[in-house]
DNA sequence: GGTGATTTGTGCGTATGTATT
DNA sequence: TAATACATACGCACAAATCAC
């Protein structure tokens, strides 16, 4: 197949992509098949190397396709695990009904391992001064100093999602939080002890393409975003902890039960699937 | 500054990234402010255009950067919106503590306005054979007919975000979803009056890069992810629609406001704020 | 309204480096 | 070691969009 730019098309470059995309939907390579080659696909379509390049960049960008270097270029797969983030406290799959928060490492751990995976964390624990984020969340002086409790976690030694806990240290100062080491029970259950029962949270979630460390980290190549969890837990009397949680979008699935789904199991659903296909939108308004 | 590559350093493109990452951070360039032209930094960096654009293109699929063809390269900025997904049933703030679940457009359209900004939409309905990804949820047979009520959301006329929600056929068939236009109220409303109180829902949340249409609709460039809630309503004999709810990630923020807040409002947090800032991780452990 | 200068976008060619097989 | 395949880097030319005049 020839492609020749015409007037009015789009650039030949884009129409590369679009028709590499079209042939891998199309299932002509299976998940961890690789491509042709590039100077193969530069005789199939007849471009010069840079075009194969900047058309594959596009795919590479989507996250559909990852280059190795001396090896080739590959379709990605997405093995997805789901990680309930929220139970309503009426949910039947709850252990204990009447609390609403749970040891996250725990149930976390008991996820992965459902899904015959295992999941290892390293920890760290530093006092450092607050950004504003947190200290607006947690109602303290901008700069204060507060208690970060970092939970590196790792699912079959690779890298999946890092969880840091920000408690302000006049209320940590007393409990488990200030040793360097993880609460057995979990953090809430260290809260708990203290006095300070977590009846409810807020959270905000965002997702946003990872900076250069968080890259590094995540072994994530262009085309993976982080899906962002920032949980601000309070008690009666008001907030006592803010835990921004990261992941790794392309593997991971945030789920929230809500409400009462009156007796029913959660939905067993399938974790690989992808949400996509948007149909036809038309164009959007003008501004 | 001129950069020469050494042996054993990172790639001229990625360490002039690196250090335009350096100043845009260290805020050389305000938010609007266009970058210097690439003829400007091949001079200042001693490096031919083509590494120029590379590196430009890295900071440009972290969402940092904007080409805008025949003007120039500018830093972006994140005006973010937050939206309430959902609000315990507990929280003050919510109209009528009774229900979890409010008309999402109306809700959605108060927050807009308390934002100053103006939300405005187009709605199709279509009967389509629905994937397994919603049939699974809805627990019907897989290629079965559903009612697909489609919104599309406009902020101040700037393509925002993209809702469907999906019916099974025979339900809808009785009710006012069958109908090509919004309902007033709200679709649940239309359920409710049908005999299908939602009492819950689960939320599936996850991020990814936009395909083309999408990111052709949302005017999404490079570096910037989509954020998608799937969500399941329950009533108390089971699923009753699958509403998948598409944001541009760069523009909004979800919030979950879960358990019992105790009676406090919900955090007011300014809108603009980005969560990053990861210390170091160290390395990750081997695989 | 048109023209030219500026700036990014596209496309080609070539050469060499580095990782894998 | 050699071959293969992707990564980096240089150069050049022209197209397309924007803006100042």
């Amino acid at each position: 197949m020839n492609i020749s730019r015409g007037p009015g098309q789009a650039p030949k470059y884009q129409r590369l992509a679009a028709d590499l995309r079209r042939r891998i939907m199309g299932g002509e390579w299976q998940g961890g098949t690789p491509l042709p080659v590039e100077s193969e696909l530069e005789n199939q379509y007849g471009v010069a190397r840079n075009t194969v390049r900047l058309a594959v960049d596009v795919l590479v960008n989507e996250g559909l396709l990852v280059r190795v270097q001396g090896k080739g270029t590959y379709l990605k797969d997405h093995p997805v695990l789901d990680h309930h983030a929220y139970r309503a406290p009426s949910d039947p799959e709850l252990g204990s009904p009447g609390t609403s928060l749970r040891s996250a490492f725990a149930a976390y751990a008991e996820e992965a391992a459902a899904a015959g995976r295992k999941l290892t964390s390293d920890f760290q624990m530093l006092i450092v001064r607050a950004t504003t984020d947190i200290t607006d969340r947690l109602r303290i002086e901008p700069g204060e100093a507060v208690v970060l409790r970092r939970m590196l976690r790792y699912m079959d030694g690779e890298p999946w999602s890092v969880e840091e806990s920000h408690y302000p240290v006049g209320l940590a100062a007393s409990t488990a939080l200030m040793a360097p080491d993880p609460v057995v029970g979990g953090d809430e259950m260290a809260l708990a002890d203290a006095g300070y029962l977590e009846t409810g949270c807020v959270d905000e979630l965002c997702a946003r393409m990872p900076n250069p460390e968080e890259a590094q980290w995540f072994q994530a190549g262009p085309g993976v975003p982080l899906l962002v969890q920032l949980r601000t837990g309070y008690t009666e009397s008001g907030p006592v902890r803010v835990t921004e949680t990261r992941y790794s979008a392309d593997r991971n699935r945030l789920i929230y039960s809500l409400g009462s789904l009156g007796g029913l199991d959660a939905p067993s659903v399938r974790s690989a699937e992808v949400f996509s296909e948007i149909g036809d939108l038309g164009a959007p308004a003008e501004i």
